[in-house]
DNA sequence: GCCAACGTTGGC
DNA sequence: GCCAACGTTGGC
C-alpha cells in the first residue's frame, strides 16, 4: 500500500464537488513527473487532497479505484488518468502553514516542489497529516 | 497582483 | 544538444 498527495485548483475541482459526487477521475494532469506518480497508483493505495489558492489545505482522503488508463480529456495517449474515491473529510482542515512548521514534513514535496501535482508520501508522513486532521 | 521557480519550446 | 525565451503554476 502505497501513500500520495494530490493538488487541485478549487475553482476547477473542489473537495466538496468530490463529497457530492463520491467519485472522480483524476485527469488533466499534463506534467511528466506527476503523470509518472499517477501511473504507480495501485487500487486501494491511499490519497489526500490538497486545495491550492486560498486557503491552502488537506481537506481529506480518498481511494485509488481504478489504476490508470488513457486522459479521457486529450487524445494524446502520452496522458493519464485514474479514478478516485471518497473516503473522509477531515474534521480539522491541515494548512500548508501546519505542514510546514513540523520538521517531519520538511523533506515533502508539497514543499520542496510546490508545482508538482500529484506527489508520494511515506507512511509516516501521511499518519502524520492524518492526526493533524482527524 | 506580483514574481520566483520550473517546465517546455524553438533557434542556433 | 544547448540555452534563451516564454508560459504556467502557485505561494505570498
Amino acid at each position: 500500500m502505497a501513500y500520495w498527495l494530490v493538488k487541485t485548483d478549487p475553482d476547477s475541482y473542489s473537495w466538496d464537488n468530490l463529497v457530492k459526487d463520491k467519485k472522480v477521475v483524476w485527469d488533466g494532469v499534463r506534467n511528466y513527473q506527476a503523470r509518472n506518480n499517477l501511473m504507480k497508483m495501485l487500487i486501494g493505495d491511499e490519497v489526500l487532497v490538497y486545495e491550492s489558492q486560498s486557503p491552502k489545505i488537506v481537506t481529506g482522503i480518498t481511494t485509488v479505484t481504478k489504476e490508470y488508463f488513457p486522459d479521457p480529456t486529450t487524445e494524446d495517449n502520452a496522458w493519464v488518468a485514474v479514478e478516485l474515491k471518497f473516503k473522509k473529510s477531515f474534521k480539522k482542515h491541515v494548512s500548508l502553514e501546519d505542514i510546514k512548521s513540523l520538521p517531519e514534513l520538511g523533506n515533502i514535496a508539497l514543499i520542496r516542489q510546490s508545482r508538482l501535482s500529484v506527489m508520494p508520501l511515506t507512511a509516516d508522513e501521511f499518519e502524520i497529516i492524518c492526526s493533524m486532521g482527524k
